[in-house]
DNA sequence: ATCTATGCCTGGTGGC
DNA sequence: TGCCACCAGGCATAGA
């Protein structure tokens, strides 16, 4: 699943290949990921060159003459450089020809990431993309008005760290590696912790993120390599898919709990619950 | 205002 | 071997 470091990697391996190419034409087997009219979002991106690609969160945005096409890879989306159309695979549901007759090729599964249009420089007046707080490797610890929100959730922390709303970029993968490292139990509910817990797990979680940055993100449950995203942090992964291994610290078992409705990996040992 | 439950989707898995 | 129920999960939306 693309979280920020996955969705960095995709934004620079894709820059080398579609900067300064137009787009020629566009196919959509499954239009349903374009949140506009097709024949409208036709209309707009044919003869539009790809200027730049940005990111943030786990939003891409390719920026082009006039538009910006906004992209969310949610679960599984991937996107391809293709030589010729007969190179299409199963679930290949957005395919922009391009100048030099390749194709950029919008690949999903399960048909959960988003494509939409807004007129160049409105990104941020995007309803899904305003409301983002800020990114989890861009924090500032003193940063009193984040701490605060952190002291008035009452649920667990996790699902204060998977809110994008008070920070972005962090998935299921890094939260459950950021609170491994803090020693934070992900259950924990966040009013409890103390400023000093709340700046250590946003430290670790910048730790966490820019060496996944780094490695070029990670890699799980993938059945076949796809541009940009073969990252080599899951070999970093401490806690994350470890159900039943000894953890690397203690050796206790790690074990797999569903918190707000996601799979937790954590230590028992290394992350107890707070006594009060 | 906060928080939780549900729907969107398909492929993989485990039970029978 | 096949059928089926169930699970995985980021985000929008509805509901408590």
């Amino acid at each position: 699943m693309p979280e920020l470091p996955e969705v960095e990697t995709v934004k620079e391996s894709l820059k080398v290949h579609l900067i300064g190419q137009k787009i020629k034409e566009i196919y959509a087997p499954y239009p349903k990921i374009i949140k506009m009219d097709l024949s409208d979002f036709k209309k707009k991106m044919i003869n539009q060159t790809f200027r730049d690609i940005n990111r943030y969160g786990k939003y891409l945005f390719f920026i082009f003459d006039d538009y910006t096409l906004v992209s969310h890879l949610r679960l599984e989306g991937k996107y391809f450089i293709r030589n010729a159309l007969n190179e299409l695979t199963k679930h290949e549901h957005v395919v922009f020809k391009l100048d030099n007759n390749k194709f950029l090729s919008y690949h999903d599964v399960r048909k959960f990431g988003t494509i939409e249009l807004v007129d160049k420089g409105k990104e941020f007046t995007l309803f899904s993309v305003k409301k983002l707080g800020v990114e989890a490797n861009q924090i500032n610890t003193d940063n009193i008005e984040l701490i605060d929100k952190f002291k008035r959730a009452n649920r667990p922390i996790k699902s204060v760290l998977l809110d994008q709303t008070i920070v972005t970029g962090l998935g299921n993968i890094y939260v459950d590696e950021t609170l491994f490292r803090s020693k934070i139990n992900p259950e924990e509910i966040a009013s409890i912790l103390s400023v000093e817990e709340i700046k250590t797990i946003l430290k670790n979680a910048k730790i966490v993120l820019d060496k996944a940055i780094k490695l070029g993100g990670t890699t799980i449950r993938t059945y076949q390599s796809s541009l940009g995203v073969d990252g080599r942090f899951q070999n970093e992964l401490k806690v994350h898919t470890m159900a039943g291994k000894p953890c690397p610290v203690c050796n206790t078992i790690i074990k797999k709990i569903r918190v707000g409705g996601r799979g937790t990996y954590y230590c028992p040992s290394c992350q107890p619950r707070k006594k009060i």
